[in-house]
RNA sequence: GGGCCCGUAGCUCAGCUGGUAGAGCGCCACGUUUACACCGUGGAUGUCGUCGGUUCGAUCCCGGCCGGGCCCA
């Protein structure tokens, strides 16, 4: 135990029990002789660190570190682990910016290379002017750059309070997870559920890698529809379609209408001419044609949307891609450009970009005539990769795919059953789940055409013409693993035959950043590494995070357990909601409204921003206002409340401390007792916000109302008369300290942890959560719990008549009368002496009267002295 | 176009299985009361978005509409 200061504040206290707790280890996990039911894990969200800090990073993890302490309290050995997600492109693009450099797979590497900048912004350094270095290179840097802005995250974590257990910190980028990674998708590989497909594939032209679909987002954008004649082929006339990307009339296959559109039935089967390229493609009908856009008709490309992708597929149209991986149009013109009139036209928009390449094309077809009318503006959705600025295009490529349920009924139904199956906090959530499981229209792509990234852990064979083989990948064997193919060389292999004919080539490619970290609950939990570990952990008793990444972690994560194991990773799934400022708008760099929450700690103090936190309910968006931080403040003042009134508490002799005999005593202990269990039942139920809301509301009721109607007594001003009931009143208020402190730390863990220290050995964080019991067992059973409330009543009454005197608080009242109803009059002369003796009430009468409720009926204050 | 969430005091939000509204902040007034001036005490404030329906009775249930936000097409 500590001393009590003689004035007791909160600054400081995040580095005095910061460092306790770590000294301790009051925060660790403790396997020894635990069997999965002693365990409560938490599948923690591995924030980006090379990503920016915000508030509403503060926001969401306060909510799970809530739970995390409440089920430590209650006696689980909580697995609280805290990962890094660095691998992406989030990293490489910070790296690049940072040091000035670019990976260019095709350098060497070299030795000791010191990078051009350090600390860069990213605006001084063009993308032109950075340096191009090996993939080995810059993948140091990434290691050396994300390894400071993980220390960076920690700090902020650890002032903030999370009870994370640091032993247990993981890395998605590092050896184990590497391993793992490789582990779950070899295996995925031999039972199918990965393979390789030359497809089209939704690509950056900016970053010139791969995408999938749970990486897109539809974006508003400008555009313009542009009237093209077709040439019937029988020469009996033009068709007309509305197109926005003339660029690519070049890669047309066919037209297509609804089949039920009366306008073109007759022409279903029949064959046009494409304009200027003079390609014979037919017309054919499909339901996803709109009878009511542009014209009706419509021309399919290869490919310039995801429709003309279904259309292709379904039509069993040919390819005739047209554009590079650099966003260009190909060099060589597609083999159905035959006359020599198309080639000409090909080799105008040979090596543009889109941008250019339509504006020739539009040239030569007004030349031509075939352009008719004017080119009509419109702004359309267009899918973008959410991390990009320019617009996806479709290119046709080789990559490898993991199945997802999009072409499996099975494997979809029983992600849908595992969906109904995981406890939703909010419920509703489990909604957005089904709709991206329902929606899914092709397998997860995860080749990623990057660098800083898990391997894919293949090589190809080599024909005698030095061709890949790319139906027969070679995989490494389990105990080889991690690989880097690009290094690392196949069994029965020298590294000689690298590249040579008969001889190997390694896949370049590396895995989308959700292929791994789908895996968090197996690399927290050591999955085929330390299988003890592992079943103590797994299945996760909870997955906290954003509902914004519902269809991307939550979906992946679930999807990668049932592959592996049948099941589903965990039991409860704690959606967070957003932050929005004060115009409603969600926090975002762009917008410039972001906060960052270092200084928000500092300025106000870790449990005052986390009661912020706190009292909003899961799923529930948030308001914060930084120039008016109101909730805040409210926190800041509650836990200064509790270590006034807690110092205050501990202040009264208490030698005689035993048990409680006052009826006003008993009715606080009892309904006390109540809020124990409502808020112990709210925190079960995952309602972390009721069950602060509940402990904050009784305990000013506890300061305001109960201890000043104690304070008299328990100061012993009358315990020459009665000293039992001084001790009653010292042995329940202590009694309710201790418990309100157990109720609070939680939320507030460094205020909380403080009071604790001055009448208790060991941490609060470790301490029982209390029960009802320990408090019904002292009120005894016949406790009166609306006593309390009833006195209260009164006392504002008695207040209330002194206020409007405008006479002081302490001012002495000669007669007081108070008329109550029937049934509560007796009970209030239960306490008639505490509430003389906070009102300094010379005379007190208490009636039964025909009255609502307890009203002060007269009051006569003492004349005051001069 | 399909779906989800929200609309309660000036602000931020509670309101459990239907019985005519609550908290905190802010505001006004009062008070140096030996836990707390980063304080205490008291007070005022609402056609519970809107229109219908069910019901003895609806903020709460059902339907339409308006407004805000989000997800999926």
């Amino acid at each position: 135990m500590s001393a009590i200061p003689d004035k007791p504040a909160l600054e400081g206290l995040e580095a005095k029990w910061g460092a306790i707790w770590e000294a301790q280890g009051t925060y660790a996990f403790s396997r020894e002789g635990a069997s999965r039911d002693d365990v409560y894990s938490i599948d923690t969200p591995p924030p980006t660190a090379s990503g920016s800090l915000h508030v509403g990073h503060v926001f969401s993890y306060t909510h799970t570190d809530t739970v995390a302490r409440f089920q430590r309290m209650r006696g689980k050995r909580v697995f609280y682990p805290m990962g890094w997600d660095d691998n992406g492109l989030p990293t490489e693009r910070r790296v690049q910016n940072y040091y000035g450099v670019r990976c260019d797979p095709s350098l060497p590497y070299v030795e000791g290379f010191v990078p051009p900048h350090e600390g860069g912004d990213g605006k001084s350094i063009k993308a032109a002017d950075q340096q191009p270095i090996s993939r080995r290179n810059f993948i140091e840097l990434c290691e050396r750059l994300t390894v400071e802005d993980e220390q960076q995250f920690e700090a902020l974590w650890r002032t903030l309070g999370l009870s994370v257990d640091w032993n247990q910190t993981y890395r998605t980028i590092g050896d184990e997870s590497l391993r793992a990674s490789q582990l779950a998708f070899v295996r995925n590989v031999q039972r199918g559920e990965a393979y390789q497909a030359q497809a089209p594939t939704l690509w950056d032209v900016t970053f010139r890698t791969a995408v999938a679909q749970a990486e897109l987002e539809d974006r508003e954008q400008p555009g313009a529809y542009h009237a093209i004649a077709f040439h019937k082929s029988d020469g009996s006339g033009d068709i007309l379609i509305d197109t926005t990307r003339p660029e690519l009339l070049a890669a047309c296959v066919a037209l297509v209408a609804h089949p039920d559109d009366e306008r073109y039935q007759p022409l279903f089967g029949s064959t046009v001419r494409t304009p200027l390229f003079d390609v014979e493609v037919p017309i054919v009908a499909h339901h996803l044609a709109q009878p009511d856009k542009g014209t009706g008709i419509a021309m399919i490309c290869t490919f310039g949307d995801v429709t003309d992708v279904v259309w292709w597929r379904e039509l069993d149209l040919p390819n005739r891609a047209i554009l590079g991986f650099d966003g260009r149009v190909l060099t060589e013109a597609p083999e159905a450009i035959v006359s020599e009139q198309g080639r000409d036209a090909y080799a105008q928009i040979a090596g543009k970009t889109v941008f250019s390449a339509k504006q020739t094309v539009v040239e030569l077809l007004q030349a031509s005539g075939e352009l008719q009318g004017e080119i009509r503006k419109i702004t359309h959705p267009v899918k973008f990769f959410e991390k990009g600025d320019r617009p996806l295009e479709i290119v046709s490529t080789r990559q490898w795919y993991i199945a997802n349920g999009a072409r499996d009924e099975g494997l979809r139904e029983r992600l849908l059953a595992h969906g109904r199956d995981l406890e939703w906090h909010p419920d509703f959530m489990r909604v957005r789940y089904e709709n991206w499981v329902e929606g899914l229209s092709g397998d997860w792509l995860i080749s990623r055409q990057r660098f800083f990234g898990v391997p894919i852990p293949v090589w190809y064979p080599l024909d005698a013409e030095g061709n890949p083989v790319f139906d027969q990948p070679i995989l490494p064997a389990e105990n080889a693993l991690p690989v880097d193919p690009s290094v690392d060389v196949p069994a029965g292999y020298h590294a000689e035959q690298r590249g040579v004919p008969g001889g190997f080539q390694g896949e370049l490619d590396v895995m989308d950043t959700w292929a791994t970290s789908s895996l968090t609950p197996q690399l927290a939990g050591k999955w085929e590494s330390d299988g003890e570990l592992f079943d103590l952990v797994y299945p996760y008793d909870l997955r906290p995070q954003g509902q914004d990444i519902i269809r991307t972690w939550l979906f992946s994560t679930l999807l990668r357990s049932e592959l592996e194991a049948g099941r589903l990773p965990w039991r409860h799934a704690g959606i967070s909601g957003w932050i929005l400022d004060p115009d409603r708008k969600k926090m975002s760099k762009s917008k410039g409204n972001v906060v960052t929450p270092a200084g928000m700690l500092e300025q106000h103090g870790s449990d005052a921003v986390r009661y912020w936190a706190a009292s909003a309910r899961l799923g529930t968006d948030a308001a914060f206002d930084p120039q008016n931080p109101t909730q805040i403040k409210i926190g800041r003042r509650l836990a200064i409340k509790l270590l006034n009134a807690a110092k205050f508490t501990l202040g009264f002799e208490a030698s005689g401390v035993g048990s409680v005999t006052e009826p006003l005593d008993r009715s606080m202990l009892a309904a006390l007792a109540r809020v124990v269990e409502d808020s112990t039942r709210a925190f079960d139920a995952y309602d972390h916000a009721r069950a602060l809301e509940l402990t904050e509301s009784f305990f000013w009721t506890f300061c305001d109302d109960y201890l000043e109607l104690v304070k008299e007594r328990a100061h012993g001003a009358s315990s020459a008369e009665d000293p039992e009931a001084q001790a009653s009143a010292v042995t329940a208020l202590r009694a309710a300290l201790s418990v309100f402190v157990r109720l609070l730390a939680p939320f507030l863990p460094y205020a909380t942890e403080e009071t604790w220290s001055w009448f208790n050995e060991g941490s609060v964080h470790t301490a029982a959560w209390p029960v009802a019991e320990e408090l019904r067992e002292l009120a005894g059973a016949e406790a009166d719990a609306e006593l309390l409330t009833l006195l209260g009543g009164a006392l504002i009454g008695v207040r209330g008549a002194k206020t409007a005197a405008k006479a002081s608080q302490k001012t002495p009242v000669e007669l007081a009368v108070v008329q109550a109803p029937e049934a509560d009059a007796p009970r209030l002369r239960l306490a008639a002496a505490d509430l003389a003796a906070v009102g300094r009430i010379a005379e007190l009468r208490i009636e039964a009267a025909d009255v609502q409720e307890a009203t002060v009926a007269e009051i006569r204050l003492a004349p005051v002295e001069v």
